[in-house]
DNA sequence: GTATATTGGTTGTTGCTACAACTATGAATC
DNA sequence: GATTCATAGTTGTAGCAACAACCAATATAC
């Protein structure tokens, strides 16, 4: 089915990357999954979509807008949001302009969790990665990723690098 | 519980990197996955437990060092064992020598299956990442995931170095 | 030689995600 | 204004992973 003599192999250079590049994919969701499990009871996509209503304006935010800025699919989305909702820490309500829509709104009591929560997933953030590299391997590190992103989502990519630079469009 | 006024928030260069190194933590597995699912009917990690058989010696390996070859837990080592020995892909029998210990190792069936799922898997690789970064990148690549690496795992890493460059010992 | 601890692995339970099917609203066409 | 298509989201099902409990075999202590 596959003649192996035209297959362009990786060279160990590009092995060495590959490999390690694999072995974080596979580990640090992980080791950011149990901190935030241990200390605040909350996955690490949980605590992202908490964290992405708490720093929009009126912690609201559209389904289809909120999964878009946790990189997730709408129905992941939906079940996750109902369970937070079971907890109480966020309401849902349907969007008066668009009736199909439903707007997702940080409870008090879901402000008050993230607010709590951050600092100790802050502080695993910090300790796994970014204080692990050099100011250099930081710029490095935003570009390669950058780039693999180009790759495997080209549309989320160059809207994520929107809302940064602008931080205040609707 | 905590107080935010001594919470060392990331500045915008450290938040850039981390945000997009989330992203392509969160949606690089998801690619690869769909790839070998579609193409090989098999999971990233199930490539990756046949493709490390098909490096070693006689094309078997103990469950524990398959185990840290992968990056997985014995219990989820186990579960995916058994499951491919259920496809006829890998075959399971006691180590002679520790009774304990079992030996996995791979089926004609199971090397056939990894020498032709290896190509399209090996193009998907390149496509979104190898091909992605130029040289320059690729080599900072290496050195940043070793340098998170070394936090979240550091036995692992460091083993995983010397496998590397050693290729033939026991 | 027996008791205890450690290592190597399996099995069961629970929870989450992916995929597919479905409902409802809005937009477009005739 | 009825029909058709697209958009927004929910729900149901199946499969995988994490965790814990468990069993078996080996090493160690006494």
């Amino acid at each position: 089915m596959s003649s192996n003599s035209e297959v362009r192999w990786l060279d160990p250079r590009e092995r060495a990357a590959w490999v390690r590049l694999a072995a974080v994919v596979e580990l640090l969701p992980g080791v950011l999954e149990s901190q935030l499990r241990r200390d605040a009871d909350l996955s690490h996509f949980e605590y992202w979509v908490l964290s992405m209503l708490s720093e929009a304006p009126s912690h609201t935010l559209r389904m289809t807008a909120l999964a878009t800025r946790t990189n997730a699919t709408l129905p992941r989305l939906s079940h996750v949001v109902q369970r937070l909702g079971g907890r109480g820490l966020v309401g849902r309500f349907p969007c008066p302009e668009d009736r199909r829509a439903t707007n997702v709104r940080l409870t008090d009591e879901g402000w008050t969790k993230v607010v709590d929560a951050a600092p100790g997933h802050l502080m695993a953030v910090r300790h796994n990665v970014v204080d692990a590299l050099t100011p250099d391997q930081l710029g490095q590190l935003a570009g390669i990723a950058d780039a693999i992103l180009e790759r495997i989502d080209p549309g989320a990519a160059a809207e994520a690098w929107n809302r940064e630079t602008s931080q205040s469009d609707g």
